[in-house]
DNA sequence: TATTAGTTTAACAATTTAGTTAAATCAAGT
DNA sequence: ACTTGATTTAACTAAATTGTTAAACTAATA
């Protein structure tokens, strides 16, 4: 027997306003109108679905946890070669930030109020994050000892990277205000930001 | 006549507590109790001293904003060389974060929330964030021209910059993970940092 | 046509929170 | 001792918010 608004079109619709809105707002500032009103439905449909607040809350971090990290650790266990590796991983966090512009300040938030979420997650996906620099430091350091890049910590080589991909996007809205750029704009310079940043680490890491 | 408690000192207190929490909990989450709490006081003294929360919120908002953004305005406009410039950047701004760890999440949360209050900031302050760029993009183009740095765009250098050094303290629960540091170590980690992004930069920067 | 599941409406209870207030208390200075 | 202003206590109001519920409605289906 198919629903009303055939099949589960509107549960889909209700996880997108949910993301939508606690991206948005966060866990304390969303609230649970505010998802109904963007789904089109009402409050009492939302509980139909989902229990509660938190039962939604818990599953849509979740899911953009896991789409926030997710790539991002294949790509470090690959076999590439360093540069291209690093190229990969520029090139596939910006895509990804650009579809979900507002995902890294919403997880980087919570994070900080409840740094215990990021080690449970972490465990319920069954890898150590630790794990995630193993083999990308093994690989700085065969580079460096075959002398085709200089002395660098993979550490701090690796929070460049990442600052240089990940934090225009949390600075957003600073960054469209200094650069005078309206939402495409924006988006225009993060994809040109792409070649940018894969060209600056390799200068960079020139010996 | 003097207080009780002398001089302005639980003012002092209250506004140290709303800072604390404000900033580790966001608007939404934090609670007036809480700063109460954390001040040593009670609810109702809170209100005797300031109003209302939002009165409070804007206050402590309006310091965070200028301390994160103050020093660096007056060392772009500085008569610095250009990589003199960029390290005396860098090096401010890892010092305030250092000093006040969860000062960017909170301010690009909220302004995230609510860019408007970015410009009316600005506004406030005399200058256009538009203007932190102009010097700063006229002085990366003499010095390409002069061919002591190579072909690069000064917005993107700038996010570079900005991003190397900021968003480890954004992602700091994050960071500490994958780099299985604690405070203090994480802590170890961005003061070499400081050196770290310098070099990054001047070796990416080489014609 | 009767059934069924999704959906709306509207009212409700329970809880949390911001903000207020009056009275009592306390720690100084005069 | 008296006064004064800071502070606490404790109660309260008002509003917002989450979650629940019963009844009605709707559209597909059997």
């Amino acid at each position: 027997m198919v629903n009303k608004k055939d099949d589960n079109q509107t549960e889909k619709a209700i996880l997108e306003a949910a993301d939508k809105v606690f991206t948005q707002k966060g866990f304390a500032a969303a609230r649970m109108e505010d998802i109904a009103n963007e789904a089109g439905i009402n409050r009492a449909l939302l509980h139909y679905y989902f229990r509660s607040k938190d039962k939604m809350f818990d599953l849509i971090f979740q899911q953009r946890v896991a789409i926030f990290f997710s790539g991002l650790g294949q790509i470090m266990q690959s076999e590439k070669r360093l540069l291209e590796k690093i190229q990969a991983i520029v090139e596939h966090e910006i895509t990804i930030l650009l579809a979900h512009p507002y995902l890294p300040i919403f997880v980087l938030q919570e994070l900080n109020q409840n740094p215990q979420r990021m080690l449970a997650i972490a465990e319920n996906a069954g890898a150590h994050p630790s794990l995630l620099l193993k083999k990308f430091s093994v690989e700085v350091r065969a580079e460096i000892k075959a002398g085709t890049i200089r002395e660098t910590d993979p550490a701090q080589l690796f929070m460049s990277i990442m600052g240089m991909t990940i934090y225009p996007f949390v600075a957003r809205p600073v960054v469209k205000i200094i650069l005078e750029k309206d939402d495409a704009g924006f988006e225009n310079v993060m994809r040109q930001r792409k070649k940018g940043i894969t060209d600056f680490i390799i200068h960079a890491l020139k010996p």
